[in-house]
DNA sequence: CTTGACTCTCCCCTGCAGAGGAGGGTTTAC
DNA sequence: GTAAACCCTCCTCTGCAGGGGAGAGTCAAG
């Protein structure tokens, strides 16, 4: 099939298909005498692949080195494993540090709710924020 | 001051100082004859302002909206206590997005450990992630 | 044989917060 | 008077995942 028809089955733009070629993640089948790309009935499944390794974190070039390893012939198991790993570590420390933000935001809510906005030093710009000097 | 030395004092470089003015949300006091920009001693004060801003998740553009409200003699706390408030709630949904993710690629991460490499579909890229088809 | 839909490559643009460097003018100290 | 340090504007680049459009070639139906 064609990038249009392609594209129309899994539910994206012919811009992400051809994206999608250009970085090596989801490459034609082959090309057409007039150069278009052609793709085989296998598509729709890997790019559907693509799109599930990015719902789960991973960066597409991550996961054009997963489709590298498996088109040599390698199972790529081990390494997907890794980087799912790697991005749950990422993932926790990234949970941990906006929970602290959001418990700041808080306090900083409740300050501002107390605050008298008259009682502003003209010499800041707004005492709901602590610049610690 | 001129440029480097208000950079120095606040630890932070000549670049960053000159992207905030350009964006406005630190504009020197003046100009010299020569086109230097010159800060008054509240620059410092003003510089950690933004700093403190951001650290609480405020973007430039919005701190250059409150900048410019304070500016025009108006006390921006309100206006301050509304982004924070939006910050936190956009905040509260990408901290609960980001635990899904986390429980999925838990989930993942076991059923890796358990399934067998040799077990795996040739046609597909890789059993470990689910492409719901 | 022509029209319209489809496709190609190539280049620029987005958001965010700057970094890096070119090529030139200014100030300060010796 | 000159060398070092400082400053200016302007331009491009970064990461990430594409979007928008120009200009040209291709394919199928009527």
């Amino acid at each position: 099939m064609r990038i249009g028809e392609l594209a129309e089955r899994v539910g994206t733009s012919v811009k992400t298909i051809r994206y999608y070629d250009r970085i090596g993640v989801l490459t034609p089948t082959e090309r057409s005498g007039s150069g278009y790309r052609l793709y085989g009935e296998d598509a729709p499944d890997r790019y559907r692949f693509v799109r599930a390794a990015q719902a789960v974190g991973l960066r597409l070039g991550e996961i054009r080195e997963v489709i590298a390893l498996r088109d040599r012939g390698e199972t790529p198991c081990r390494f997907v494993a890794e980087l799912i790993g790697a991005r749950a570590a990422e993932l926790d420390e990234r949970i941990a540090e906006l929970e602290v933000l959001r418990g700041e935001l808080r306090a900083l809510a409740r300050r501002a709710e107390r605050l008298d906005p008259r009682s502003c030093d003209p010499r800041l710009v707004c005492h709901v924020i602590d610049t610690g000097s």
